[in-house]
DNA sequence: ATTCAATCTGCAATCGATTGCATTCTGTGG
DNA sequence: CCACAGAATGCAATCGATTGCAGATTGAAT
């Protein structure tokens, strides 16, 4: 790299002192500066291609104008929606997200975790879901700020942005009530999951104020397998198969518009299913999917919201914010046979 | 934050002096001190839970460890495995990858290649297939490392990685072929992305080849909305009207999919449709996509490799490297009608 | 015992920007 | 014409780690 030029050679140029340069460049202290000498400093960091390296100014003002994002997965599709809202908030700011997957992995999570303290960024966002307690909670102790989104704090005093699941299962239930299902099932994602538990609870609730039949199977990962699996128990136990399901999320759903087709059921003429999250393309799957929208972009740059109110005003924040979500009927839903 | 402890509280604890600490704490100058005095400071550093700061060393070192990523769209379902193998490259190297988001707008791209210097990122992996060509001729000749991933260098001498799109698109006409089909159309992307120009240069060539009747629509963005319009426009203006379809990508050849549908055809039996990219969940359209398989994860982890050859051992590298795609045969596909 | 080489460690400059404090300068009022 | 407030700028320390160079220590060889 050709040397870049530094606030030095922008005093000289400028004929002044690079304090003063460091003042008439920067928003805040350029009041401080006589008009005219912002002008010709400013000329003469245009002149030479100045731009400040933000290494050296994060070292004295110990800050990176960085953010750790820690998720499970990025090409678990909802997850890109997610980021877009914390950098669609970020960035205008002059910050920048560095993301990290955990792959779900709690060794691994902690190790990226260690790696982004390191590397001094301001404060993190927690989109992971599992476990993860422990380590928030550490987090937490040593004076780190952070934010949760898409799942609760887990009893951690840092705010949370969520969607409001139990909402959702509940318009689903309806959905589903009303076109005449009375036995339905749910394939719920790991309880270690604060998803999950919150979208299994509203789930038995509704059933049972609405007098539906249910049954709840549990899976080990939010993904198309364990969906597949998860639906493939329930039609090859039950005595009497439920007429619909409500899955913990897209992907689960997905495994069971898989396992109805090998089993030779038509969704939705055979099997209603609803899925969770609105995922890209779940209006595109076979059939297409009846789900719940999260607003995940929105939930995204409500967090970075969140914690950049606690970084820049050291702020208290609201500790829970709850975004609606929203039934999208489409076609794998539709009344009992 | 509490304040985190320094090499100097470290060298205090472990009687020496800092300049000691920080030889001892590094791979590479470690054999310089004796074997005994590394144990008391290894020791001291755990005890006191010392992490380095990554800032101060960038500083000194004047390398972040840190790779620029630009892309247009993290929610374009092809990114995210690229994102993912260029992080599974660095990530265990030490280095962490900053992405950014376009949006295909150039100015942005500007903005954000700036913003990322100005954090001295040691290298750049440009995924913009769009024009970019000013930027990464000037990042050139600034100096500047980097790589291009799923798009040509453009004339810059930059390493680029990319899928064998001409033999993708061979694979699919050829398979058209078999299956009868004598008049195909081509959807092709906006003509800035190198892709866009070598797969259609590729279908002219091999349907003059096999004498295949051929038609090219242009579209002005690889989205389900403009390959939808450009099919629109095929069904509503050709006079007899192709057999089937090959599109520039996955998201295209969903918009003919949508334009199929509402013209009253269906896809395969009427029209058959093949996509590019075997984007994730492509099977579980409706029909399930025929596409050729880029291997986006291997595009992002090679990337990485070759960038982080350049910067680790200034070696000269690979100016262009192809990997093998693949047709991935589905049910969108069938002979014609 | 002396010299010399090899090891190990300390010293201090350095990376580039920020910022509290001191100093200089300006214009105004007495 | 002097004093002085206030604005503008300069000075130098600082952030935390790295590293070339020099000094100290050790042991071996003569």
């Amino acid at each position: 790299m050709s040397t870049r030029a530094t606030i030095a050679d922008v005093a000289l140029l400028a004929g002044v002192h690079p304090g003063t340069v460091s003042r008439a460049l920067n928003q805040k202290t350029e009041s401080q500066v006589n008009p005219g000498t912002v002008v010709r400093v400013r000329r003469a960091a245009k002149q030479l291609g100045y731009t400040p390296n933000s290494i050296a100014r994060g070292l004295r003002t110990s800050s990176s104008l960085t953010i750790g994002v820690i998720i499970p997965d990025l090409t678990n599709p909802i997850f890109p929606p997610i980021v877009r809202g914390i950098d669609s908030y970020l960035a205008p700011r002059g910050y920048s997200a560095l993301i990290v997957n955990t792959d779900g992995n709690d060794d691994t999570e902690r190790l990226l975790f260690e790696s982004l303290v390191q590397r001094q960024v301001d404060g993190f966002i927690f989109a992971t879901g599992h476990s993860g307690h422990a380590l928030a909670t550490e987090a937490y102790e040593r004076g780190i700020r952070a934010v949760m989104v898409n799942r609760d704090s887990g009893g951690v005093p840092y705010p949370a942005v969520v969607g409001d699941d139990a909402q959702g299962i509940r318009a689903a239930l309806v959905h589903l009530f009303g076109l005449g299902h009375r036995r339905v099932a749910h394939l719920t994602g790991p309880p270690t999951f604060s998803t999950s538990r919150v979208r299994a609870e509203a789930f038995a609730a509704v059933c049972a104020e609405l007098g539906i039949s249910s049954e709840v199977v549990p899976t080990a990962a939010y993904s198309v397998d364990e969906g597949q699996r998860a639906t493939d128990q329930i039609l090859e136990s039950s005595s009497r198969a439920p007429t619909a399901i409500v899955a913990g999320n897209d992907l689960l759903a997905l495994g069971a518009y898989h396992s109805l087709r090998l089993h030779g059921l038509r969704c939705p003429e055979d099997v209603s299913v609803v899925g969770f999250n609105d995922m890209p393309f779940a209006g595109d799957f076979q059939p297409a999917m009846t789900t719940v929208r999260a607003p995940h972009f929105e939930l995204g740059a409500e967090s970075a919201r969140l914690l950049l109110n606690q970084i820049e005003n050291s702020a208290l924040t609201a500790l829970k914010v709850v975004l609606p979500v929203q039934l999208i009927v489409r076609s794998s839903t539709a009344p009992p046979p």
